[in-house]
DNA sequence: CTTGACACCGAACACTTGTTCGTGTAGAAT
DNA sequence: ATTCTACACGAACAAGTGTTCGGTGTCAAG
């Protein structure tokens, strides 16, 4: 019999997130002195707006002859790190692979959120909106790690932290005009006040839902919006609350 | 009386998409060629990752003098359009003045979008989902021209051309499960099918509604999405459909 | 010990690139 | 008519920048 664990939002939202440097199985490491160069680079990019020269990279990682690092830049160009246009000045560009290693989408987008206040949800799975349904330890991969939802950050008070997206599956929160397939934005919450939609976990049966949550009396009552469906009631240490809805999206054509 | 019209959210779109460059009221337009050099710097930095060098400008905008070339850029810097580090290749950099003509925010998020799918939404106004009521001339005035909603295109399967964003007012849709509040995708489209969730334009008194839309024999009905509502029953020449609802958005907290 | 590959280096050179100078034209203002 | 300003231009020059050459040192393999 498996162990019973929550769905654990936080780790799948903690592996999106951290994607480093992926160096080719079959390709020895960078130099030391060929990463410098590539870091230098990228970051002189960041902060002018345009390449280096051959001599500000030599200053910068400390090499005195603009052969040397001339015969460095080659290597990167072997390695597919970097393009160089012969014969103009500040000829160097860093290719997609490279930039993959400086996580070139998320600082476009980290420095767009910072210009237009938008924030990017990852989608991470589904929430059922019906009987709570056993989850595996494996729920997250249904969506590729790559989906997401970019929204403004003024539609999202508070939106610091890590905010999820869940799909949602079943009806049973319908008078709460949350419909099946609808997408809800999360934020990581761990108690909730009476009427809030949530997410939470049942520790009997390793499952999972999405419903209004009321604390009554010693019981916790976990409400459906949809008048065909009963209630669920729960001893408090059999639930846990994941996070809040923050937001509904729905596709309608 | 004012003469009765359409509220014309193509209008308003073209007008939130078409900022050119914002003349200082107390300047005088930039010359033909400044701005072929504003253009010019922009669309090299883009394609090339590097800015263009004071030879390459002469010769895209056919200026065979590099002193002719030095003394326009002098003049676009006095402008607080450009900044120039002396004394180093393409040591041309433009300012956040000159990318607001570029609609930078737009530009930068359409790269964003080509490498990660996203498309920026105007919120341009309201929709009634309700007795249709009159709207004036400037109903588009209700929100910042920098409000806007950003969403994944794959968010929007066909999401080329005009999106807009309209704010919903009332609840007749209720059981279509949009409700007072909500924000509302639209897609523009002059016709209808069966069914589809639309924003319409009934031009005996000037109103605006958002319903279900059907042909039914020589009539058009406007059909709520309420049962405590009655459908309205219009002359095909009376109503103007503006958009189709792609998408719903609700804030919950 | 020799050889080859790799990494490194200074110097020179070729070319690119930005700045300055002196001059001319046209139109507006005086 | 004169002066001033804006715009334009070719040429020369200075400085920046990339490329090439001949060389050295280290290390591993043969």
């Amino acid at each position: 019999m498996s162990d019973f664990c929550a769905p654990d939002y936080q780790t799948a939202l903690v592996r999106y997130r951290s994607k480093g440097l992926g160096l080719m199985k079959t390709q020895k490491p960078l130099s030391k002195r060929q990463q410098s160069i590539l870091d230098y680079i990228w970051d002189y990019i960041q902060d002018s707006g345009r390449p280096p020269t051959i001599r500000e990279i030599g200053a910068a990682v400390k090499i005195s002859s603009t052969s040397v690092v001339n015969y460095n830049l080659t290597k990167l160009k072997e390695r597919g790190l970097l393009e160089r246009d012969a014969e103009v000045s500040r000829g160097l560009r860093l290719t997609e692979r490279a930039m993959e290693a400086y996580d070139t989408v998320s600082s476009t987008i980290a420095s767009v959120v910072e210009s237009v206040r938008m924030v990017k949800v990852p989608l991470l799975g589904n929430i059922v909106a019906g009987e709570p349904i056993e989850v595996g330890n494996s729920d997250f991969s249904t969506f590729d790690e790559d989906d997401a939802i970019e929204l403004s950050v003024n539609m999202l008070p508070d939106a610091k932290g890590n905010l999820y997206a869940l799909k949602v599956s079943g009806d049973s929160m319908i008078d709460a005009m949350v419909n099946d397939g609808d997408i809800v934005i999360m934020r990581p919450q761990a108690t909730a006040r009476n009427g809030e939609m949530v997410a939470v976990w049942l520790s009997p049966g390793d499952t999972t839902t999405l419903k209004h949550f009321y604390h009554e009396g010693s019981r916790i009552r976990l409400q459906p919006a949809n008048p065909t469906m009963e209630p669920i009631y729960v001893d408090p240490a059999e639930v846990t609350v994941q996070g809040k809805v923050m937001m509904v999206l729905r596709q309608t054509a």
